[in-house]
DNA sequence: ACCTAAACGGACGGAGGCGTCCGTTATCGT
DNA sequence: ACGATAACGGACGCCTCCGTCCGTTTAGGT
């Protein structure tokens, strides 16, 4: 057998390279989505293809490494969220938030709800804050102040919803935003006028791969 | 000077090569969004890439010709709810109808959205159909079932929103779609416990171009 | 039946994205 | 200071799409 040699430690400039290349990364996700082609990450980054593919392989772990702070973000939100006293008060300030961080990064919306090939990564942070909101909203439910035909494809569908917003700045674009978001939660919140919604469809929510 | 011999007859196989490639623009398009290569649909409409060009030089051309017949559902749509004794009831039935038209047609969302590059007749044709909508949502307010502080970028966000949401199926497409209008609906509607929504954001509806 | 020109479509050259190879450069342990 | 080697990036070949040219086919008037 062979002993394997692997350099666990990064060489300075190489180090120094995959930095820059996951700032670039973010900057143009962020901006113009994950269909920028890695070429232009490269170029962003001031390397070569071939280093971006020596660190990267695939789009996909540059995506997954790039967000990974997003998702931390996203995580912490939740959690933030289903610590408020008031259910629902979390609840709204959970969508509040999770409106605002997918509008200010374009590619993390299409990575969180995977437009793009399965980010596995990604996938995994969703769906622990789909559960973790699930129970959020049962709560809320159950305190009255959402409504009780309120089903979380609901929230899939206002996350889906919000990434068709675009406008021409971010700033305009969060405040799109912010107005769907008070829109979203005023439809949400119990109201003894409303009358009953048309049957929720199943969204491609959590799929799980044969893997 | 030139006696020009246009004629203004098309030979009955070019006819027939026309509506064929108009059909399969629609089809294509309508499932797939605008991005279809050309050639795809030159293909589906089983002729060369030379035939498609010379009928519709540009995409545009295309596009403009392959959805003149949604526009006018469109219009028909916005007509049929100003015709409505009941603004509110009016503005609902057009809300309800376009978000289904959109989920129905990806190609035309965005054709309507001119998420593509200035298309001369769909933003003509959306242009009159804001301005008549603009019109009944204010009855609408005036009659009280319109919640006040609406305001016409509203409509265009939703319409934005609705293009976001994606279904495996056109079937759950449609549903989803319709879910959504009853949320947007129940959020647009005038109800006393309603807090305030965040400002509005100026939306690109309707930039006139320079020409 | 025939002839003209309208209409067709295969084929071409160009642009841009992709992932990889390999000669060169720079780091880091001695 | 220097050599081994990790890391770099320019350049390559492949692919898909684009819009156009031009030799061939076919409609339709006489």
């Amino acid at each position: 057998m062979v002993t394997d040699r692997l350099p666990h430690t990064l060489r300075s400039d190489a180090l120094d390279n995959r930095e820059r290349i996951l700032d670039a990364a973010r900057a143009l996700f962020s901006t113009d989505g994950l269909d920028v082609p890695m070429r232009e990450v490269a170029r962003r980054a001031g390397v070569g293809p071939a280093t971006l593919y020596r660190h990267f392989p695939t789009k996909q772990m540059l995506i997954a490494e790039a967000f990974a702070d997003q998702l931390h973000a996203c995580r912490a939100i939740v959690d933030e969220g289903c610590a408020d006293p008031d259910p629902w008060r979390g609840l709204c300030l959970v969508i509040e938030r999770i409106c605002e961080l997918h509008a200010r990064d374009r590619g993390f919306t299409e990575a969180f709800l995977s437009t793009y090939p399965e980010v596995k990564d990604v996938a995994a942070g969703r769906e622990y804050t789909v559960k973790a909101v699930a129970e959020l909203a049962q709560r809320a439910k159950e305190a009255g102040h959402l409504r009780s035909d309120f089903v979380l494809d609901d929230l899939i569908l206002i996350l889906m919803a919000n990434k068709g917003i675009h406008a021409t700045s971010t700033a305009s674009q969060v405040k799109a935003s912010r107005r769907f978001a008070g829109l979203a939660i005023q439809a949400f919140e119990a109201c003894p006028q409303h009358a009953p919604l048309p049957p929720a469809a199943r969204l491609a929510s959590a799929a799980p791969d044969s893997t």
